[in-house]
RNA sequence: GCUGCUGUAGCUCAGGGGUAGAGCACUCCCUUGGUAAGGGAGAGGCCGGGAGUUCAAAUCUCCCCAGCAGCACCA
C-alpha cells in the first residue's frame, strides 16, 4: 500500500507494562494484539501509538511505545460511541434516502448527529432507527480506512449529493489527504480512530431523542434535525446511566417546587416567578444570610429605582448594545378619560433596569468622594428585568424577572488584586455554608462586541489573572481555565461554577473588573495629589440570583434542605387526639425558640401523616402519644430516617435551635 | 427566535366524530389508629384559546398561546 510496507528492519514495541516485543517488520495493531494473546484480541478497540489514537489495522513500523485499548479505558468508550454514532447514520441512510450527513461526534454521556433531512426525525422513527443500528451491529460490516486526495473527496460527496461532507472537506487546506471510514456499503468522512468492525459496538446504547440544532451551530444558518444517543461498554453502565438521568428527574425543581408548595408559574407572567409562602421563606432566610454576610465584609446595602430614562441607559452603553433585551415603557401621561395606558408615543422612554450596575455609579456620583472613601462596597438586592428568548426560559432558572445579590466594588486600581482576592475568599465561604464543597474558576475574556481599547482589556484580564493566582485558586483543583471570547462587553469576567450533589455544574457567582462605565458615566474620585481620577469598578455576585440559586439550593438537596433552610422545620403530630393539647404545647415551645413549627391535628393514622410530611420534605416530624404527654418527652424522626429517638421537650428545644442556627462563615 | 413533541379535574394521566374517565388530593361520615397510603359517600371539567370542516368536534384541519427537549441566546 505504502512504503511502509516494505520498511524491513525490525520493530520494538513497548507495552505499558515496560516489556518489550520484536517484530521481523511493520506491524499492525491486530497482529500485536494476537501476538500477545486471543483474550486481549478480541477485546482489542484500537491501539495508542506514542499517545496517539490509532485504528488496529493502521501499521506501525518505527519504535514505539503501544498500549491496546480496549473498552476498559476511557478512549475505549469514546471510540465506542463515536462508532455508535456511524453506525446510526449509516441506519439513517439506509432508512431514509435523501438524508444528508453532517456532523456526529462525541459527547458527554453519548453522541449525537445532524442530518439533513426536509421532514425532520420524530421520536417515533427512533424505534425503527435503533432496530437498523442493531442489525448493522449484527452483520459486524468490517470498518476500513482509506486515505482519499482533498479535491477527489469533495467532488465524490457533492456527486453523491452530501453538500454539508463537502463543505466540511472545503474547510480542510488544500493539498491535504483527508481519511475516509467505509463500512459496508456506507462512507464517511472522519478523521477516526474506529472499531475493526460494527459488531464490535455491542448493544449497550439507545437512541435518547430528537432535537433541532442549527447548521454549524449559527442560527443564520439551515436547521438541522439532531438525533441524541447513549452508548456504554455494557448494559449494566446503560442501565445505571438510565437510573442517573431518572434520580436527576427527581430533584427537578419544577416539579419539587409544585410539590413542596415552593413556588409557581403562569402564563400570564411568563418568566416571573410567583414565590408561595413556603418558598419566600427560603429566600428570605438566603437574603438574610446574604445580607449578613455582606456586612460583615464592609459592603453598604443601597436601593435603586426600576425605571430610569433610556437616554440614561443610552450613555451607558446599555442601550446600543443591550436594547433587545430590555423592556421599555414611553414616559407619557394619559391626556384625558379613556386615553391611558399610553403605548406609543414622541414622549421620551423609561427603561426596567436589566442591571444595577449605571444607577450604582449614579449613587456613587452624589457628593465628591475622596481616595480615602475608597473602597466603596456598593451592595443591592436588585431586581432586573431582562426580556430574555422564550425558548430560553425554563423553570425559575432562567426567568425574565429576578433578584441579584449584586455589588459594586469602586476602588483604586491599587486596590483591585486585593478586593478581588477578598470576594474569593468571602464567596469560598459563603458556598461552603450553602453545603457546596466544590466549584471551578474560568475567565471569560474579551468578546466580539465590546467596550473599551485592547490595551484596558489586557490590562483587566490580567489583574484578574493575577487575582485568582494570588489567592491560590488558579489551579487544576479549581479547573482552572479561559474562555475565549465569553467576557460581558464592558469587562472581562471571573466565573465561579458550583458542583453539586450529583456532579453537575452552575455558572453562579462571577467578579468583573471594568474601567469602561465608570468612564463612560464619568464616575471620579480626588487623589492624595488633588487630581481628579477614575475608580474600577468591579462588578460582583455570589449566588447569581436568587431564583437560580434556589432552583440550584432545591436541586443539590433534592428537596431536603438544611434545618435552617427548610421553609417548615418540624411538623407536631398526635397518634390520637388525647394528646392534641400536648401537641399544642410542644409546638409553641419551639415556635417560642424561633422556630417554623406547624401542628397536624388531623383525625388520621399516623403511619398516614408520617408519609404525607415525609413528602413534603419536613426535616423532623415530631410525634406524640399518651406516653410522651405523661413523660414531657417528644418522638423525633428525622426526614430520611426510618427510626426515632425520643428526648426530653426541653433537650430537643436545644439541640433543634442549635441546628437550626444560620451559618456564619467561621 | 428555530425544530420537534405535548396541552383533558388541584396533581399524575387514560380516552379519541355521538351526554367526560381513573387514581391521588379536596369536603362530609365512620374509624382514636405508635412511625411512609384504614373504610365509605360526595363535590369537582368551556378537554389551552380562536377559526374552519361536519347533522354533530375534546377528538379532524388551520392559526394563535403556553409547557417540555434540544439549538441559538445568557450582555
Amino acid at each position: 500500500m505504502n512504503e511502509l510496507q516494505s520498511a524491513k528492519h525490525p520493530v520494538n514495541l513497548r507495552l505499558p507494562d515496560g516489556s518489550v516485543r520484536t517484530f521481523d517488520g511493520p506491524v499492525t495493531g491486530t497482529t500485536l494484539a494476537a501476538d500477545i494473546g486471543p483474550g486481549l484480541l478480541k477485546a482489542a478497540l484500537a491501539i495508542k501509538v506514542n499517545g496517539e489514537l490509532m485504528d488496529l489495522s493502521r501499521e506501525i513500523s518505527e519504535d514505539s511505545d503501544v498500549a491496546i485499548i480496549t473498552k476498559r479505558d476511557a478512549e475505549g468508550l469514546e471510540i465506542i460511541r463515536h462508532d455508535a454514532a456511524h453506525i446510526m447514520a449509516e441506519a439513517v441512510q439506509e432508512l431514509f434516502p435523501g438524508t444528508q450527513v453532517t456532523i456526529g461526534p462525541v459527547i458527554e454521556d453519548g453522541f449525537f448527529y445532524d442530518f439533513a433531512r426536509d421532514k425532520p426525525f420524530t421520536e417515533d422513527d427512533l424505534a425503527v432507527i435503533e432496530k437498523r443500528m442493531n442489525e448493522i451491529v449484527e452483520r459486524d460490516e468490517e470498518i476500513i480506512r482509506e486515505v482519499w486526495d482533498r479535491d477527489e473527496a469533495i467532488a465524490y460527496f457533492k456527486k453523491i449529493g452530501e453538500h454539508y461532507k463537502a463543505e466540511l472537506i472545503e474547510a480542510i487546506p488544500a493539498g491535504e489527504d483527508v481519511s475516509i471510514y467505509k463500512q459496508g456499503t456506507w462512507l464517511d468522512l472522519c478523521r477516526g480512530p474506529h472499531l475493526p468492525s460494527t459488531g464490535k459496538l455491542g448493544n449497550a446504547f439507545k437512541l435518547m431523542k430528537v432535537a433541532g440544532a442549527y447548521w454549524r451551530g449559527d442560527s443564520k444558518n439551515a436547521m438541522l434535525t439532531r438525533i441524541y444517543g447513549t452508548a456504554w461498554t455494557d448494559k449494566k453502565d446503560l442501565k445505571a446511566y438510565i437510573t442517573r438521568l431518572e434520580e436527576a428527574a427527581k430533584r427537578d425543581h419544577r416539579k419539587l417546587g409544585q410539590e413542596m408548595d415552593l413556588f409557581h408559574l403562569q402564563p400570564e407572567a411568563q418568566g416571573s416567578v410567583f414565590w408561595h409562602p413556603k418558598g419566600y421563606i427560603i429566600w428570605r432566610q438566603l437574603e438574610a444570610y446574604m445580607r449578613r454576610r455582606l456586612d460583615a465584609a464592609g459592603y453598604v446595602e443601597v436601593k435603586t429605582p426600576q425605571l430610569m430614562d433610556v437616554n440614561q441607559w443610552e450613555r451607558s452603553g446599555h442601550w446600543g448594545k443591550y436594547s433587545e433585551n430590555m423592556f421599555a415603557v414611553p414616559d407619557e401621561v394619559p391626556q384625558g378619560e379613556g386615553d391611558g395606558p399610553v403605548f406609543k408615543g414622541d414622549g421620551a422612554m423609561m427603561a426596567m433596569k436589566p442591571m444595577n450596575c449605571p444607577a450604582h455609579i449614579l449613587v456613587f456620583k452624589q457628593g465628591i468622594k475622596s481616595y480615602r472613601d475608597l473602597p466603596i462596597r456598593m451592595a443591592e438586592f436588585g431586581c432586573c428585568h431582562r426580556n430574555e428568548p422564550h425558548g430560553a426560559l425554563h423553570g425559575i432558572m432562567r426567568v425574565r424577572q429576578f433578584t441579584q445579590d449584586d455589588a459594586h466594588i469602586f476602588c483604586r486600581e491599587d486596590q483591585l488584586i486585593d478586593e478581588i482576592v477578598q470576594f474569593c475568599d468571602l464567596l469560598d465561604s459563603v458556598y461552603q455554608d450553602l453545603g457546596f464543597d466544590k466549584y471551578e474558576i474560568k475567565l471569560a475574556l474579551r468578546p466580539e462586541k465590546r467596550f473599551g481599547t485592547d490595551a484596558e482589556w489586557d490590562r483587566a484580564e490580567q489583574i484578574l489573572r493575577d487575582a485568582v493566582a494570588k489567592a491560590g485558586r488558579a489551579s487544576e483543583e479549581y479547573g482552572w481555565e479561559e474562555l475565549e471570547g465569553e467576557g460581558a462587553f464592558y469587562a472581562p469576567k471571573l466565573e465561579f461554577h458550583l458542583t453539586d450533589a450529583i456532579g453537575r455544574t452552575w455558572q453562579v457567582g462571577t467578579i468583573q473588573a471594568d474601567t469602561v462605565l465608570p468612564e463612560r458615566l464619568d464616575a471620579s474620585y480626588v487623589g492624595e495629589d488633588g487630581a481628579k481620577h477614575r475608580p474600577v469598578m468591579l462588578h460582583r455576585a455570589i449566588l447569581g440570583t436568587f431564583e437560580r440559586f434556589i432552583g440550584i439550593l432545591i436541586e443539590h438537596y433534592a428537596g431536603k434542605l438544611p434545618l435552617w433552610l427548610a421553609p417548615t422545620q418540624a411538623v407536631v403530630t398526635p397518634i390520637t387526639s388525647e394528646a392534641d393539647a400536648y401537641a399544642t404545647e410542644v409546638a409553641e415551645t419551639l415556635k417560642a425558640a424561633g422556630l417554623r413549627v406547624s401542628t397536624d391535628l388531623r383525625n388520621e393514622k399516623i403511619n398516614y401523616k408520617i408519609r404525607e410530611h415525609s413528602h413534603a420534605k419536613v426535616p423532623l416530624i415530631l410525634v406524640v402519644g399518651a406516653r410522651e404527654a405523661e413523660s414531657r418527652k417528644v418522638s423525633v424522626r428525622r426526614l430520611g430516617s426510618n427510626d426515632q429517638t425520643v428526648m426530653d421537650l426541653d433537650a430537643l428545644v436545644t439541640t433543634v435551635t442549635e441546628e437550626a442556627k444560620v451559618p456564619t462563615g467561621a
